[in-house]
DNA sequence: AGCACGCCGACT
DNA sequence: GTCGGCGTGCTC
């Protein structure tokens, strides 16, 4: 290798010195020097001085920046790790660039288990030798007879298995009855066996299973949608691209959104495999990261089930990636980078040359759209499961079917909820706010409590007598008098919150066994889990949730499901409005109808005649799915000549609403000016290549800083925004 | 990201 | 008089 010649013209030892990527949002890699003797592939982990501290990194592709001598410092430690393969180096750096981060924050992601860099221990084990005993007992005896198989023990395991303590064993060893030997760790997870319980299949779960098998024993890019109701089976016809996959000796990844990494998944798992998958997620003990992390590394795991963060696991020899609900808002992370690992995961395939599975009942916008224009493969599941049936859809007009005065269930739905108790079943009422009620006034001088800090409306939640601020988390005790006027017990709740329609449900049917499941439940998720169990088993009559119960869980007593109210999030400005709504009202009445009794969703609404409410009620989103491309695509990418602003947020949403307010205002032209957030950056490019204003707002104190700067040298500026032309084409790398 | 340095408000 | 807030800058 030629030796740096300013180095030797220095006087310098000449010595290596190598890139390393730093944790931290640094532009480039730094430069350090290998010790004597040491060498540093590219993508090995390596420990490094860096300021007063020690901290890890990864050697770098390309030549390292000639650095000034006097700066430059020595790689203190080169870990006995796996490298992180090329795949995975220019995954790293593809994303860094698509989310306008920096490679060392994205290399953090995949160093996340700092103590796993250093190879796992060797566990001490026991084996038989050719030495007997000098004196027999009967605690000696059954030890003895325990380890006759010849197989090694470890020392609490054997005095375990024998039921004796353990210095019984210390006294064996100490007579060479029994001679150490080291052992490899265990692995956190048995190894799954693909052919243990194969599900069976229906006709067409068996086609789209044979299409999958077919796909992954071809190899190669490629992304398939996807695509079945509730309850059609989905998950059985991918564990059988799983199963291939671990055919071929190749690891898995699934991607759940954080909600649906349950016992439930995990044991479906387990009855199809014989053996759990490894779950990676932030919940997870220390410990057994770090164990997952290494043995992901040494190919030791073959399949990780995990939140977003497990797209950046170092897999040694990844073969297939699943992502299930994949139109799942929790697949975007908005802080430090900002990503969709749903996109992120098309592209990981990508870089890796393997294929890619999106799951999904509701498909999102932009998938549906990769799919209709064929740059991934539709599969479509059109049958529910076995003799579940979906449940009748009734949208009720609330204008003609105006609730009693002061509530919110109309008479259409408490008619319904009567029938359905008196045949013995369950009913869900679903309403997707918090509290008792979302805006408090004051009758007598119209005051309304406002959040001091980010003066959004206080929610009363009349069971903690709180008044809570659903953004910023403040709360304050509900007043008896006014604090404006000072009026006694002239306060007055305005609107539903899912306390409140426990009170009415409980009204009409006082004697009915009522749960009220919501995030902020007092006794946290070991409460909740008993719930839900509880109502699984038939142990209430009426359960009322919010969110929470649109997801993963099954309620097979369940016959009923109304929406109490399903305008509730048409109207707040958000691009996905009325997709979100479609998935949601798609995804809680589909809590119905497991146990194959007839079933009904009742669906509250003031605009029956919304695209959405007829989408849903036709059980055909098709035509409403084309007409929301068609406008997003509209709003987004107006004609040529008006040129579509973006704003991609990197500040507080609300800085980024009045940004585009005192936009539209100035132009009122350009009405293509929406706010997204950057993880939604592939929304605003669904037709691939285009060019079109970026406004990076509130840039400060962010990842985006340097981005801006950079941008600064190039682009024009104006009023406290910084205004750019850039080039985004996310589908480059189909 | 962490950590140091540095300059202005309320308190042991 | 100090302790401590977070703004700015640096790390091969």
């Amino acid at each position: 290798m030629a030796k740096d010649s300013r180095q030797i013209e220095s006087g310098l030892f000449p010595r290596k010195v190598v890139p390393v990527l730093l944790p931290m949002p640094a532009e480039r890699a730094y430069s350090y020097a290998l010790p004597d003797g040491a060498d540093a592939v590219p993508g090995q982990i390596v420990q490094v001085p860096l300021g007063p501290r020690l901290v890890a990194g990864v050697v770098w592709d390309g030549e390292a920046d000639v650095v000034n001598p006097d700066k430059l410092r020595e790689i203190t430690q080169v870990f006995d790790c796996p490298p992180l393969n090329a795949p995975m180096r220019r995954f790293i750096d593809w994303v860094a660039s698509y989310t306008l981060s920096s490679p060392g924050l994205v290399a953090r992601m995949a160093l996340r288990a700092p103590a796993a860099f250093d190879p796992e221990p060797l566990i001490e084990a026991l084996q038989l030798t050719d030495q007997q005993p000098e004196r027999i007992t009967a605690a000696r005896e059954r030890v003895l007879a325990q380890a006759a198989d010849g197989l090694a023990w470890t020392k609490s395991g054997l005095a375990h298995a024998a039921g004796v303590s353990a210095s019984v064993i210390d006294g064996l060893r100490e007579q060479g009855v029994f001679a150490p030997v080291m052992l490899p760790p265990q692995p956190v997870v048995p190894a799954p066996d693909p052919d243990y319980d194969p599900a069976e299949l229906e006709a067409d779960q068996l086609a789209a299973a044979q299409v999958l098998r077919e796909t992954v024993a071809a190899g190669g890019f490629g992304v398939t949608l996807l695509d079945g109701v509730t309850g059609s089976g989905k998950t059985e016809v991918y564990f059988e691209a799983i199963a291939e996959t671990i055919r071929q000796g190749k690891q898995v990844l699934i991607l759940l959104p954080e909600i649906a990494l349950t016992n439930a998944f995990l044991d479906r798992f387990h009855n199809r495999f014989g053996a759990r998958p490894a779950e990676w997620h932030s919940e997870l003990a220390p410990r057994t990261r770090e164990k997952v992390w290494r043995q992901v590394t040494e190919s030791r795991v073959s399949v990780v089930a995990g939140a977003r963060s497990a797209l950046f696991l170092p897999f040694a020899d990844l073969g297939l990636i699943i992502v299930d609900e994949e139109h799942d808002p929790a697949y975007k992370q908005e802080d430090r980078v900002f990503y969709n690992a749903r996109d992120m995961a098309v592209v990981r395939a990508r870089l890796s040359d393997i294929p890619v599975v999106l799951a999904s009942a509701t498909p999102s916008i932009e998938s549906r759209v990769n799919a209709a224009q064929g740059r991934y493969s539709h599969l479509v599941l059109s049958g529910r499961y076995a003799d579940a049936g979906l449940p009748d859809i009734e949208l009720v007009d609330l204008r003609r079917h105006a609730p009693a005065r002061g509530g919110f269930l109309s008479p259409v739905l408490i008619k319904a909820m009567a029938g359905t108790l008196e045949r013995g079943e369950q009913s869900l009422l679903f309403l997707n706010r918090r509290g008792y009620a979302p805006l408090t006034l004051c009758r007598v001088c119209g005051h309304r409590f406002e959040c001091p800090q980010c003066s959004s409306w206080l929610v009363e939640h009349r069971f903690r007598s709180q008044l809570q601020c659903h953004h910023c988390g403040h709360n304050e005790p509900t007043p008896q008098a006014c604090p404006s006027c000072g009026a006694l017990d002239h306060l007055v709740a305005c609107g539903p919150g899912i306390e409140r329609i426990a009170e009415e449900a409980d009204k009409h049917f006082p004697d009915a066994r009522t749960i009220v499941l919501s995030s902020d439940m007092a006794g946290g998720t070991r409460r909740l889990r008993i719930e839900l169990e509880a109502i699984a088993k038939g142990e209430a009559d009426i359960v009322i949730g919010t969110q929470l119960v649109a997801k993963g869980h099954n309620f097979p007593l369940m016959t009923l499901v109304g929406v109490v109210d399903a305008d509730l999030g048409l109207s707040n400005g958000d691009p996905r409005a009325a997709e979100r709504t479609y998935q949601l009202l798609s995804q809680v009445t589909g809590r119905a109808g497991r146990s194959g009794r007839k079933s009904h969703g009742l669906i509250q609404t003031f605009q029956p005649h919304h695209p959405v409410m007829q989408a849903f009620a036709s059980g055909d989103p098709h035509a409403f799915y084309e007409r929301e491309t068609d406008e997003r695509r509209m709003a987004v990418l107006p004609p040529f000549g008006r040129l579509a602003s973006v704003i991609i947020s990197a500040a507080t949403r609300p800085e980024a609403e009045a940004h585009a307010r005192g936009l539209r205002a100035a132009a009122p032209s350009s009405a293509g000016i929406m706010v997204l957030g950057p993880a939604e950056a592939p929304l605003a490019l669904i037709r691939g290549r285009h060019r079109f204003r970026l406004l990076v707002h509130g840039a400060r104190g962010n990842d985006m800083q340097g981005f801006v700067k950079d941008m600064l040298a190039k682009g024009p500026k104006q009023r406290g925004s910084v205004q750019v032309q850039v080039d985004i084409d996310p589908q480059s790398f189909l």
